[in-house]
DNA sequence: CGCACCTTTGAGCTCGGTCAAGGGGCGTGG
DNA sequence: CCACGCCCCTTGACCGAGCTCAAAGGTGCG
């Protein structure tokens, strides 16, 4: 296990590439964090203390508006990084709020310490840019597909996104291996859960899915991006 | 003049901080640019290899979607910078095109040189990585805005923002400095001309807006505040 | 002064949100 | 092991914000 932990560090996107010599101290100076299921590594606004590498579970990435309204933003998998922000002057918030899907546990750096070893391997924060900017053009995506697109295709590209990062091969076809609600589902795609349960019955009669409670199975992964890029007539 | 290019570029959000001796590396590396009226800077997906500082003029970053359609992200004001990410591997692409709102100039460095400064004062690129969440922040934030709000108060939010980034006083209100049209406005709110056309109308006849052609005063910014936060009932 | 482009206005329609009611799976406690 | 209750999911009816399309009026520039 402990071995794992540091392969999984080794090659997260924070810390990829870090001198051999500077990565026993990463490991050193990290402070492991366990969150159960449901409980928060962070909430929106809190000033960005520590960075994360996510070792050991799944973590949603949520915004929530004024009147309680929500928006998952992502989801997060072992050796993905979250809170990279702190690497800023701590003033900063964090943009986003940070709960445990299932129980997680991640490993944490704080403020000081991520400078210090940036100072020692200027790579860390060309990783922490390219997080970013692998952040923004994921925004900027999301984004076109708000305006641009009808709420079905939303869904099936949410359902494609979801079975890449967490998806299992079985008999049937691809199972997004996530405890998921059709009430998540709509946060990540801008909709309502009614929606999301008509959208999904749909296609589980054209024999493109396969659904149950907090499961979905993709039988027709290619039918589904026909849908994402309207390739099929309304 | 050229000293006025300097304070910008002194002040600006890429080099701002800058120790005075590497300031002057910075002004003597730099290579002017001007582009006119619907020129191009660069286009979405060109690879990434060069940072500008606008100190002339405006710029809009847009992206295009695959049937023709398109979204204006924002509207830089001089000692603004885009195309940051060129410090990157430059085989990223720019995630956004970006196209003169009228006859502009702009400072460019290009990826070896913005990294020599980089390595002479790495202050630099902690402003890069405040650029970027800064950014983030912004595009969270229309996205919020995308998903809960309704259009009328994404209008008013938009004239708000540009009236905060390009407005001028004069007797009537708050006019808009820039040759805005109805289109310009749908593009960056995520709705259409229409819509944007009856909506400014309507708030003309309620004496909030004054418009013309390619023209917006706003007469009162309170009121448009109001609309933008749902304080007034539908 | 003509043409290109910006803008307005109307009519119709549809997507998808809202609300209400009820079905059904699963874990917990008796 | 059963049953209760919580939570997730489905389905129907309704409706309204805003999109689409068509047509025509302004306005300013060359």
């Amino acid at each position: 296990m402990e071995k794992d932990v540091e392969e999984i560090v080794r090659q997260s996107n924070l810390f990829k590439d870090v001198d051999p010599d500077i990565f026993t101290q990463v490991m050193d100076s990290s402070l492991p964090r366990s969150v159960e299921e449901d409980g928060y590594f962070f909430m929106q606004g809190d000033p960005a203390t520590h960075a994360y590498v996510l070792v050991k579970g799944r973590v949603k990435m949520i915004q929530i508006t004024p009147n309680g309204q929500q928006i998952t933003m992502r989801i997060m998998t072992p050796g993905q990084t979250y809170g990279g922000i702190a690497l800023l002057n701590p003033q900063a918030g964090y943009p986003a709020t940070a709960q445990a899907v299932e129980d997680s546990i991640a490993l944490a750096w704080d403020t000081a310490r991520l400078r210090e070893l940036v100072e020692k391997d200027p790579s860390i924060s060309l990783n922490v840019m390219e997080l970013m900017h692998g952040y923004i053009s994921e925004l900027q995506e999301r984004q076109k597909a708000l305006v641009t697109d009808r709420v079905e295709q939303r869904i099936a590209r949410i359902l494609l996104k979801l079975a890449a990062q967490s998806g299992r091969k079985i008999d049937e076809g691809v199972l997004i291996d996530l405890p998921i609600t059709r009430q998540d589902i709509a946060e990540m795609s801008g909709t309502t859960l009614f929606t999301v349960s008509r959208t999904l019955n749909e296609w589980e009669r054209g024999g493109l899915l396969e659904i149950g409670r907090e499961r979905v199975v993709i039988r027709d992964p290619h039918g589904l991006v026909s849908i994402a890029d309207e390739l099929v007539e309304r």
